[in-house]
This record gives C-alpha cells, sequence and structure tokens, in this order.
DNA sequence: TCTTAGCACTCATATTGCTGAAGTGCTAAG
DNA sequence: CTTAGCACTTCAGCAATATGAGTGCTAAGA
C-alpha cells in the first residue's frame, strides 16, 4: 500500500514539496514562502507559493509548528519524497571508492567483518549505523564440536553456513567413547539442516541409540534445546553521533537509541519484524512499529549468503536525514557484503 | 600519596566541609551559611561558618560559581571526604538481600554471569556499570580444541581457569592424525600456564616435533601468535542513565561517555592502567586520566577467583554521587562475585 | 479562473529594565 | 575568636517592548 503514490499531485506542487523537503534537510529550519522562490528558482510569487503550500498542509505533506513559521515535512511529506522523488542511482565514484577502502583489512573472522560494516554504516552515515548477524535459526550447520570441559560440563560448539560460531555450556558428562559417537551422530544427520530444523531432527533420529545409552539421549535432549533457543546478535555503532545531532533539544529520542544499544533483545525482535526483503526500506518517524523511534528514520536493507538472505544492515538517524544518500549507502554496503560472502566460497 | 590526610584540619572545619557535601550531593545546589546551619545542626552563626568557608575555599576544598552563590565542592574536597569521611561500614539488611536477589538466575556461562553483574551495578546505581572480563593474558589454560572447520581454516577454541571461552579461527590445514597430536601436545603442555606464557612455552617446547612435520610447527606458531594477541572484553550497561542526570546541562560528558561504550578498547586500556588493587578505589572528575572523564567519578574494585585478582568491576556516574553508597554497593558486588568463583570450584 | 500585490494579523524571539532573594565580604563591637 | 550588621554582588524571574518572519485573506489584474 505504502508503495503506491498516495496521490496524484499537480507538478508544481510536487516540486513545491520537494524544495521544502530539500531545504529544510538542510538547514534544518522552517522554510517559508519568500526564502523558497529565492534559493529554488520557482517562477512563482510569494503568495502562490503560499496558497500551494496551504494545500499541501490541508492534504497532510506539511505542517507548521506555529502561525509564523514557515513549514517543515510530516512523515507523510517524507514518505512522498521518498517513493517518489529518490532515485537511487549514481553514486560519486569516489564515493563509492570511499566505502571500499574502509574494508581494508582482510576478515577471516566473519564477526569481525559485521562489526567493521556497523562501524562503516555509522562512519559514512554520521549516525547510527547496524548490521544484524545472520539469521541463525535459518542458518544451516555445517560443524558441529562437543567438548568435555570439566566433570559435568560440556561445551557445545557450533558452525554455521555464514561462518558464524556459536558455543554454549551444558550440563552433561559422556566418556571418551559416548563423546565421539555423539558427535558422529550430530554431524552426519545435520550437517546442511537448519538450526530450527536441528531440534526435530535430532528427536526423529534418535532411535538410532540404545535404551542403555541414557547419558547420551538426555545429552542429544539438551543439544536440541540449545539449538532452539540459539538467538541472533547486532552490532550497533555510532550511537554517540545522534549525541550531535542539533534537531533534539530534548533528551527522549535519544535516550531511547541508547537504550536500544543496551536492549539489544529488543532491536533485534523490533528489526526482525519490521524488515522488508526485497530493495531498501525506509520507516518513517512514526511508522516505525516502536514508540520510541517515532522522532527518528530507519533505513534498512538486507544482505546475502548467495541467493539466500540472510541478515539486515542500516542506519537510524533523524528524520530530517538525506534519505537519498543514506538509502545509496545502505544499498552499497549490503552488495559489498554480499561480495564478501560469495567470495568466500 | 593521595590516601595520606591531605592537611589536618580543625575538627569544626571538617564538619562544614562534610556538611556543604552531603547538602550539595542531597540537593544538587549551592549550599550557603544558611541553609547550613538551619539543617545540620551546627551551632555556629551564618558569619563564622562563613568565615570557616572561606577558609576552606582558600585552601582548595570548595568554590563557589558567582558571588553571590553558595558553596560547592571541588575535586579536592570530594577527595578529602571520600578519603576522611566515609566509612565502609553497614549495609542496611535489605540492601544486602536486594543485591542477592538480583542475581537470581543460576549462571553456568561466565559471560552471563559478568553480563548480569554489570547490570546489576547500573541497576542499582542508577549510573553506569562495567565489568572488565577476567585478564586474559594472566589467566591459565585449562583446555584448548582444534577444529578443522573448512579446507584452510582452522578454529581455535580456549578455556581458562576462570571460566572464559575464546575462539578464533587461522588459515592452516592439518590432516586428522596431525591435528590430534598437535592437541595433546598444547594440553600436555600448557594446561595451567597463563596465557601470556603460552607463547614462550610453545617456542621452547616445540622441539618435540620433528623437522619433516613442517605444517604443525607452522600451525603451532600461529596459535601461539593468537594466544599473544587475545585481548581483554567488557560489559558495560546503563549508559542511557547517565542521560537522566540533570548536572549536565552541557553534552560533553554524556557523548565520551557513550563513546565509551562504543570504543571499548580505550576503555579497557584505561581500566587497566588506572586501577589500584587493593579495596575500593575512586577517581574523581580530573584525577581520572582520561580527559573525557574529567567531569565524571569512577568507583572501582577488584573480583578474584580465589586468591588471585583477576578482573576490575565498578560504576561512573557525576561527581555529585553517593559516595559511601555507591562504594558500598561496588565492594559487595565485588565479593558475591568472589563468591560465584570460589563456588565453582 | 488563476496569479499576485498589498495589508492586517499572529506569534516566536530577543532585548531591556526592574525587583527580590540569596549570599557574600567586611567592619566593628562583644 | 565570635557575631551582628550592613553594603555589595549576582542571579532568577518577570513584564514590557520591539522586531521580524511568515501567514491568511482580499481584491485587482491577466
Amino acid at each position: 500500500m505504502r508503495h503506491i503514490a498516495l496521490e496524484v499531485l499537480k507538478e508544481r506542487k510536487v516540486k513545491i514539496l520537494s524544495a521544502v523537503i530539500h531545504h529544510y534537510i538542510k538547514t534544518g529550519k522552517p522554510v517559508g514562502s519568500n526564502v523558497l522562490i529565492e534559493e529554488c528558482d520557482i517562477s512563482l510569487s510569494p503568495a502562490t507559493v503560499r496558497n500551494l503550500m496551504a494545500e499541501l498542509e490541508e492534504e497532510g505533506y506539511l505542517t507548521h509548528p506555529h502561525t509564523s513559521a514557515g513549514r517543515i515535512p510530516t512523515d507523510k511529506g517524507y514518505r512522498y519524497y521518498v517513493d517518489n522523488l529518490v532515485k537511487l542511482q549514481g553514486f560519486a565514484v569516489e564515493e563509492e571508492e570511499r566505502i571500499r577502502k574502509e574494508y581494508e583489512q582482510k576478515h577471516n573472522e566473519i564477526e569481525g567483518l559485521l562489526s567493521e560494516t556497523s562501524r562503516i554504516l555509522s562512519g559514512l552515515s554520521q549516525y547510527t549505523g547496524f548490521v544484524m548477524t545472520p539469521k541463525t535459526q535459518y542458518d544451516e550447520i555445517r560443524n558441529i564440536e562437543l567438548m568435555q570441559i570439566a566433570k559435568e560440563e560440556l561445551l557445545i560448539v557450533l558452525l554455521t553456513e555464514s561462518g558464524m560460531i556459536k558455543h554454549k555450556r551444558i550440563e552433561a558428562f559422556l566418556t571418551q567413547g559416548q563423546l565421539s559417537r555423539l558427535k558422529n551422530f550430530l554431524n552426519e544427520k545435520l550437517r546442511g539442516v537448519s538450526v530450527a530444523q536441528a531440534n526435530k531432527r535430532i528427536v526423529s533420529e534418535i532411535r538410532d541409540f540404545k535404551q542403555n545409552e541414557d547419558e547420551i539421549l538426555k545429552t542429544a535432549k539438551k543439544i536440541s534445546d540449545v539449538f532452539y533457543n540459539m538467538r541472533d546478535d547486532i552490532y550497533i555503532d555510532g550511537t554517540s553521533n545522534v549525541v550531535a545531532i542539533p534537531d533534539f533539544n530534548d533528551f527522549e529520542p535519544l535516550k531511547s537509541l541508547i537504550r536500544f544499544n543496551e536492549d539489544k533483545e529488543k532491536f533485534i525482535e523490533i528489526i526482525n519484524k519490521d524488515f522488508d526483503d526485497n530493495g531498501v526500506n525506509v520507516k518513517i518517524g512514526s511508522e516505525n512499529t516502536l514508540a520510541e523511534l517515532k522522532d527518528l528514520s530507519m533505513v534498512t536493507t538486507v544482505y546475502k549468503n548467495g541467493e539466500r538472505v540472510v541478515g539486515v544492515l542500516g542506519i537510524i538517524g533523524p528524520k530530517r536525514m538525506e534519505y537519498q544518500k543514506m538509502m545509496l549507502l545502505v544499498s552499497r554496503v549490503s552488495e559489498i557484503l554480499n561480495k564478501f560472502f560469495k567470495d568466500k566460497e
């Protein structure tokens, strides 16, 4: 629904709307009729512009903070702008180069790659950047290792298709022989299976073990629980950038952003629920599910391991952001990340 | 040096200083001579109090923001207060109980325990809480596991004495046989050895392998590098609390705190350099090595695994904090953590 | 019918001057 | 050494006032 143009606006009006948004993004101050015709070569009189702006306000694209102030865009105004006026083309070559340069180090650890990506997103946007790890539950199991690290403590190490390593301790004790039997069983039956399915698979295949191998059965059950409870992680960077944004005269949006940094679970949940898997996605102000983000905008996209969508990345900044630039940035960074995954094969 | 009383102050003067600090901590407003005699049962006239305060100001313990404002403590004033007037005794039983209650969950993962500890510190202090992981370089090796996870990728998993698990990938390829030989070698020679020494130990013991086992030698060298480069980690919580502190009318101290949250490496370095290993340590304002912390105070202490000091924990808050309470909190939390480590044995 | 000049109106912002309260420092007397 | 008294300083809050940016409306012109 949102991607259908809300209404057909007359060309002139669109030009005004666009000019207002541009100007407001640049200056941060409400923009009046005079400034507009002076700086945005519109060949109309201030009075006409005022009439048009009044109409745009009537229709919900603009608003003004008080009687004698200029106009500022509403969420709906930004939405129209993003949907109809932003063209995802033309990144200056030097920008392209700049992103690529940031990825200088060699990353053989995926964790480092993702953390650097969030750093790059934040650095180049000057807002908050984030990268979700590949979705654990849809990720496929590549290798499982078991280590008896103490008398009643077994360490499970899991390597997934996308290269993530997860480890978790459980209470269990197996003899050397049992350990290697269970390990072989798990690797044989679960290789290539998604973490989400591993749970069921263990249960269905478990009859391979005889009744008297009670300890193994119990351990296998615990391991399947571990898989079931495995959660995603997220890398967030540049929260401090947002402190510098002059728009926020009160602390609230900032505070909620910092809290996000701390309550990552919630953030992950939101991102996972809200994301849209084709192209670059923009949530403006109140469009965000989470009330705390109502004064911020979020630009996201997905990244892929081969053909499969595995994770989400993006930036969070003020509503008054350069959407075009940010959408391009997010899109390019995701492409580069895709390439890293591809090259890994 | 700092712990020697700076000067011998007359009892009366000390009482004034103490009263001013208490009152200022409570109200956050500069405190004048009248309020002081009214609310802190001092049997002197305002004029005398003024004379004494003027002397205290002369000596550097107090200051005042402008002519007709009351006095506020300087860093030196707080320092005297912390060194000479704070008694680390008597925590209300319910406080004690409250801390213990927070540690409800069972923690078989040390990571969870430490992360919860930082959450508790922040929650009970309403400031920023942090916990450093056990110092990796002094930690002893308990178990090493090697996994060949791809053709040229070897995963090293390390379990240390204090229960931390670290993993790292390196480029290497060994046959099944070589793998288990190297693994046995490492576990045999390095168990109980500190990570810092492991480096040398590998080099000195490596002649066990023959010349023709070039691949093993090369891998062992790489593993020793991994040990050498292993760094500590830190858990930080409650940065958003500091946003709410009304003292900060400008953003700077806040911003630096958030940046800390992101530039953990720097934070770790500072903490490691500054910490003092006996008892509760307090750094007030400009006493902090790091300029960014000059408007904040930090209360830290160490925690132990058995007899050995392994890590640092603490809180960061405004200079105007209830030092007594905070020092007690930090001290008690560390004791509880010590107990967890002990019980683990 | 659309555009625009003109004008009255509104409201935020900045400046000023005033007053009262809080608190100090100093002086001189107890 | 203590304290009462007093002159002085400074801030916080308030009201009065001016300024100016920007609007909406009306009526005349294209």
